[in-house]
RNA sequence: GCCACCGUAGCUCAGCUGGUAGAGCGACUGAUUUGUAAUCAGUUGGUCGGGGGUUCGACUCCUCUCGGUGGCUCCA
């Protein structure tokens, strides 16, 4: 056997080391400052500790902390080290699972009693005194049923349960920094002393496998970096964020509020809540007509009969407002429009030339989201919809499908949205009959004409198997809120099972009745959430033609009042939102307060402009625009507006 | 729903170990007539989320309840 071997890195260079050499003495072969900030390697592609030795020839990456691998096995071993410390502080704990997340890692613990504050802040503290110890971390592996006996013996019961699901066969890894040992598949930081710059962000409660029947535990969440100033860019980035939160904005901006008495999850919509409301419902009109939908509307009550029918009732029961009983019928609050929608479609007869029948309609909904569950305006219990359903022929669905996601995808350009993902919900075919209509073949055709469509249509998506609805596949597109909380922006499902459930059929060509598949479509998804989104997305800065306030009239002194009102008045006519700001206040004032209620439009009027008939134009957060002539202010205003021009942005 | 934390004026917040509440902004009034992010002065404003209890005395302690926040779980 050969002492030498040749190691390969990224840039195909290479070099020759001893057999047995480690990534960490590589690294030290080419600089002690990468010596001293290389985290992790892979080696042949496969993650490995920077104590992993290298026997034969291979290639190497080696990853800092600020690369993402780096940053996530910092994470990690970020996470062993909270454990160790809360062990050490509380014996009796029992350590479950503590995996690095996006940022941030966490760590749930079975204790008597919860984390406060104050503990997290012992914790880290005691996390910085074992971490500047230096200890080694050393890598043991070992057989699935020797790794039982330690872990029992240790009475780590939670760890013995996580290997007891793992194949007998197979060989597991745990690592040991002084007394502490971790069932882990790793790889980790060879030395606690590479962990600086970390800080416990929170703890809660978390149930034992995500499964509320089993016992809850205590979580706390984490953050570590590479360096002080990435650790203080991401905790500034956190404290950004919250100012962008809907919730605050909502109340400044006087968009929404909830009232105590009028119920948790129950928004009202204030006026310049409504405005951006009717703004979005003219936009989904507007291009749903163009689009051949036809609006309907229904009544928010219906008999429990029709769930009965729809399926609702059986899979979603628990969601619903319990029933009122109404002369002797269980009557429900819609918790969704489809099968008001079935029963439109149902009213005529059908035939294929009728098809595709496309019905729209801002139809608001009620539905019971635990009290849990509830976050301002992203997740409500009555709500509205931007629903339609499209019925349409196996051969219509692909285009009536790619039309449906396209429409999306013109929404988000208007919206500027740019950071999203489409996520493909299949079956999962375990759950046929329980979770799933139990139609195997119907299921597995549909699924593969969707990813058909899609794949055509050329959109990216990840597919999620078990998601699915009851009655069929769906695409759900996925956003983020400032504060990171993924959610469905903008969803459409397929339904092959409820048409027929509801006897809706068409007569085809050769005269023969057929059942339709119905398409469920809600690209602006809730108006609650669209709305909660967008003032996140805009951070309140909403382009002209959504902005509530569009412009305000900034008088330098009193004398000009009257031509200011002749301006609102003129604008007012002309269907823009335009107010005068007539307090004895100097212009500075009065430009402050127009910028803090983010008002993108500033018109500046004294004297000189009154003699010229001109306005002096600020745009906000860009600043003074200079003198136009009002005429020309009007039409440049009004075009902006009719062409729902993108807001300026401060940053680009 | 579960775990933790929080709840003082319209908003943001102060109020030490119990002695019946303060500030800034806002709003209002008056003076100022102002040129691109705060003119000055005055006035207004709270049964300290609500109920019950402990105490001579509760914003402060206990308890129940309502609401919010961070998570867990779920989302047609």
């Amino acid at each position: 056997m050969s002492n030498i071997i040749t190691i390969t890195f990224p840039d195909a260079s290479t070099r020759e080391y001893e057999s047995g050499i480690n990534s960490l003495q590589i690294a030290e072969s080419i600089g002690p400052r990468l010596a001293q900030d290389v985290v992790v390697s892979k080696v042949d592609g496969e993650l490995r500790d920077l104590s992993y030795p290298i026997e034969l020839n291979a290639s190497i990456e080696l990853f800092t902390g600020e690369a993402p691998e780096g940053h996530e096995v910092l994470l990690h071993s970020t996470a062993h080290l909270m454990a160790q410390a809360v062990k050490e502080i509380y014996p009796k704990a029992q350590v479950t699972i503590g995996p690095a997340i996006e940022n941030r890692f966490y760590y749930d613990f079975d204790i008597d009693g919860t984390f406060s504050d104050k503990d997290l802040l012992r914790i880290e503290e005691k996390m910085h005194e074992l971490a500047n110890r230096g200890q080694i971390v050393t890598r043991k592996e070992m057989s699935r049923d020797d790794a039982i006996t330690l872990f029992k013996k240790m009475g780590e019961h939670y760890k013995v349960e996580i290997i007891e699901d793992i194949d007998p066969g197979e060989t597991l890894s745990a690592y040991q920094q002084s007394d502490f040992i971790d069932l882990c598949r790793g790889p980790h930081v060879p030395n606690t002393g590479e962990i600086k710059y970390f800080k416990l962000l929170n703890s809660s409660g978390a149930y034992w496998r995500g499964d509320e029947k089993n016992k809850m535990l205590q979580r706390i969440y984490g953050t570590v970096f590479s360096s002080k100033k990435s650790l203080k860019k991401y905790l500034n980035f956190l404290e950004e964020a919250k100012k962008r939160d809907h919730r605050k904005i909502g109340r400044e901006l006087e968009i929404y509020i909830f009232d105590e008495e009028v119920g948790p999850g129950l928004p009202l919509w204030l006026p310049n809540g409504t405005i951006i409301l009717d703004e979005l419902e003219d936009l989904a009109k507007e291009s749903e007509r163009k689009a051949g939908y036809k609006r309907v509307r229904t009544p928010h009550l219906s008999k429990s009969s029709l769930y009965e029918r729809s399926g609702h009732l059986e899979h979603y029961k628990d969601s619903m407002y319990p029933a009122m009983d109404i002369d002797g019928t269980e009557y429900y609050v819609k918790p969704m429009n489809c099968p008001h929608h079935h029963k439109i479609y149902a009213a005529s007869p059908k035939s294929y030339r009728d098809l595709p029948v496309r019905l729209a309609e801002y139809g608001t909904c009620y539905r019971y989201e635990k009290s849990g569950q509830l976050f301002g305006l992203m997740r409500v219990r009555s709500m509205q919809m931007n629903d339609a359903h499209i019925y349409c022929t196996p051969e219509q669905f692909k285009e009536e499908f790619l039309d449906v996601c396209r429409m999306y995808l013109m929404y988000f350009e208007i919206f500027g949205i740019e950071k999203y993902m489409m996520r493909l919900s299949l079956h999962d075919p375990a759950e046929l009959g329980k979770k799933y209509v139990d139609d195997s073949d119907l299921w597995i055709k549909t699924e593969k004409a969707v990813k058909e469509a899609l794949d055509d249509g050329g959109f990216n998506y990840t597919e999620i198997p078990g998601e699915a609805a009851f009655y069929g596949p769906k695409i759900d597109v996925q956003v983020w809120s400032a504060i990171g909380k993924e959610f469905t922006l903008a969803t459409n499902q397929v339904d092959f099972a409820v048409p027929g459930r509801f006897n809706l059929t068409y007569t085809n060509a050769d005269g023969k009745d057929e059942t339709p598949l119905c398409i469920h479509r809600a690209p602006l998804s809730t108006h609650e959430r669209f709305v909660g989104f967008l003032i996140e997305h805009y951070a309140g800065d909403f382009p002209l033609w959504l902005a509530p306030r569009q412009v305000i009239i900034l008088p330098v002194s009193e004398k000009v009042h009257d031509y200011g009102r002749e301006i609102v008045n003129e604008m007012f006519e002309k269907g823009i939102r335009c107010e005068i700001d007539t307090r004895p206040e100097k212009i500075g004032a009065k430009i402050r307060q127009a910028e803090l209620s983010k008002i993108p439009v500033m018109a500046i009027i004294g004297e000189k402009e009154v003699e010229a008939r001109t306005i002096s134009v600020r745009r906000r957060k860009i600043g003074d625009q200079g003198s136009i002539p009002l005429d020309d202010f009007i039409s440049e205003i009004l075009d902006e507006i009719k062409t729902r021009r993108h807001s300026y942005r401060k940053t680009e």
